[in-house]
DNA sequence: GTAACTGCAAAATATTTGCATCCTT
DNA sequence: AAGGATGCAAATATTTTGCAGTTAC
């Protein structure tokens, strides 16, 4: 059907502009970031995709895609890793993750707050910060509307 | 048998002040978290420790230290864990560590820089944040000066 | 002496690798 | 057609659990 040729836009552009060849699990995962405004555990990803496909599948796909710049990494506490959608000036091989990343205690959602700029920081002596990330915990807007 | 108190002092009476029995495990491993400035994973514990307890001795000593408020977990973006001291104002169940964690890109070393305040962040309408963690990339003091 | 801690074995999870087959270009 | 991607099987690695023996208090 129509929509799903619309749906898919999007995803197949980002695809092909990373010089990824376009297939089904990646069309698919790359919705599923676009589908919500959060980040994705691998877990996540493979209940949503409805064990669609195989789990070797999802390690390669995000795995490929953290190279390619098209998602990455967010830093948490707990062993869990999260992935998220990465803005327009990430390239392949150098993230610019100068965003805040914003973790619910209530509804456990991971957002990537691209509007929140990371502060300056003074170092100690002798410290040189090429990359600061920073990481909140608290209610999110969905949840302290409620 | 009485102990040389006075060498595991420090250790011990840390562990005393959370209501945890002193074992040999608990103070070895404790000790490793003294002797050096950065942080621990799990598998640097089993190595330093030169292959002296099981593997489980370690992830429930770990585990325990932190559920008392001993050590704290570091959030990192690749998948590993870390463990650093915590200063004296955790208490169990409630960590306050807002300083700011730094990780070596030369040395790989993590320090938990205990005097840098955590900035404020300005957040979006509607989220109100319960902890910051700061986590810093860069060349530490040690590497900037060789 | 009792409760708590440790170490071994084994179970449960998570991640990686090899390879034959299938799909994209 | 050629190269890359997928899926299955299996190898590794990581973390958890149960239990018997040991240690701390």
């Amino acid at each position: 059907m129509s929509k799903e040729i619309i749906l898919d836009n999007n995803t197949e552009e980002l695809l092909r502009k990373h010089r990824l060849s376009v297939t089904e699990s990646r069309l698919k995962i790359l919705n599923l970031f676009m589908d919500q405004p959060g980040a994705l555990a691998h877990g996540d990803i493979e209940k949503k995709a409805g064990e669609k496909f195989d789990r070797v599948t999802v390690y390669r796909t995000l795995q490929t895609f953290v190279e390619k710049g098209i998602i990455h990494t967010i830093p948490t506490a707990d062993n869990s890793v999260r992935y998220a959608l990465c803005r327009d000036e990430c390239s392949e091989g150098h993230h610019h993750d100068h965003h805040v990343h914003f973790i619910c205690t209530s509804c456990d959602t991971t957002y990537c707050l691209d509007d929140v700029v990371t502060p300056e920081l003074k170092l100690p002596k002798g410290y040189v910060a090429q990359q600061i990330e920073v990481l909140a915990k608290g209610i999110c807007n969905e949840c302290s509307g409620k």
